[in-house]
DNA sequence: GATTTTATATGCTGAAAAACATAAATAAAA
DNA sequence: TTTTATTTATGTTTTTCAGCATATAAAATC
């Protein structure tokens, strides 16, 4: 994937639109100290354990961002889209990467160096209020994926993962498959399975008529049954 | 339990001294939206669902936050200790709780006043930066958790769970005692769990000489072990 | 102090899911 | 192409843990 200059305005002012209550004076500032890079499918952006060099967004393509568990058994905690930040916690936490953050599609990626921002940050207190509010709300969803991931069964983990991808990434024109096509290894370390389990029941829930599967694509027939599986467990 | 003005005026400072950046004049207006009550053990502090009317402060006492989970099987996701705010993450994510959060002692619990609050944070952008940065590091445990909890083994987790409520809650004075007296079903609820097995692996971890338990105190004998017991999943 | 309720303890059974084994299909590399 | 690796698929076995039953101990209530 080739970056244009046209690429990077385009992501730069993607990236200050998501900042609320940036000031143009702070917008010049950031101008300088931002970066773009490409990185092709299977790519590492940073491992667990790396610093934190700035606020990473991707501009295109798609990234999982996992923590390795402890049978080398990955676990996904988070599916980054075009125009969202990755790796924001570890930086405004001030601590080392604690996942990993690696391209499922070949994407690029855009960086704003952290010396430049937090200085912004910390005399901006509209832009930080506004962080604040959307790390709170993504403490949110982890607490409750606590819950889901370590109560329901292995069908409505997996049916909770399939709408979670479904609300994140949207569906086809066909109004049915997901826009996103991941292995099944990557599917088991979403919903907290093996990947034989992971394999199992996706054929489980296509005989019953609620998926259709044709290799990575994964057709939603049924979203109404979908939705109780989760629901149920 | 009484609360004394000294307790109001104590509690004041201790939440002011946590405000980091706070301003005088601002310290002054919350003053104003600032008041204190008391919870016997047991009782309710906010429920799922409802609506934070302010950032509440644990000044006494000991707090459990928990979610109900899909059997009526209950996840404790924190664990509060005096001069430690509650409830702040559905406050800074504007959304109503998610969780409940119950007194495990009797305790003293204050609140400024939601309004007042945002007010100065909107306002403040070190303070704002401050909270950013500890609900960063919240949200780090909580990833952490989720991977723990769901892929070590019950004896794993449990000892997972003992040394946080020891680094939590710190020790007595015999130096090995946990300063914390959950019931077996909060043990449970924080393992992830049922009580019967919480009881049993406890039991097994007294057999081989990791834990003496007498009753609700539970003394650590072998840290180093129990560390390994929880490590190796 | 007696009675009721709640918490703790322990054994047994069965369900769920991991672990393992293989095979087929697909993709990547030589 | 052919070979090699990777991913997907499916069957079998084993482990872990939940569910249930029951007994005892401790607390709370009368």
């Amino acid at each position: 994937m080739v970056i244009t200059k046209m690429d990077i305005d385009s992501a730069f002012e993607g990236v200050c639109s998501l900042l609320i209550g940036l000031k143009p004076r702070e917008k010049d500032l950031l101008r300088k100290s931002f970066t773009c890079a490409t990185y092709k499918k299977g790519e590492i952006i940073y491992r667990d354990g790396d610093i934190p060099t700035g606020l990473v967004c991707l501009y295109k393509g798609k990234v999982k961002i996992y923590k390795e568990g402890v049978g080398g058994r990955d676990q996904i905690v988070r599916m980054a889209k075009p125009n969202g930040f990755i790796g924001y916690r570890a930086l405004f936490a001030d601590e080392n990467y604690i996942a990993s953050a690696q391209a499922i599609e070949d994407s690029i990626i855009c960086e704003i160096e952290k010396t430049c921002l937090i200085k912004i940050l910390k005399s901006n207190a509209l832009l930080s209020y506004h962080i604040l509010k959307s790390v709170a709300t993504e403490l949110g969803f982890s607490n409750s994926r606590t819950v889901t991931l370590t109560q329901k069964h292995i069908r409505g983990r997996l049916a909770e993962s399939l709408m979670f991808l479904r609300d994140t990434y949207g569906l086809e024109d066909d109004d049915e498959t997901i826009k996103v096509y991941l292995s099944r290894e990557d599917l088991a370390s979403l919903s907290n399975m093996t990947t034989s389990n992971a394999i199992r029941t996706l054929s489980a829930l296509a005989d019953e008529g609620v998926l259709e599967l044709d290799g990575r694509r994964i057709k939603i027939l049924d979203a109404y049954k979908l939705d109780r599986i989760s629901n149920l467990g």
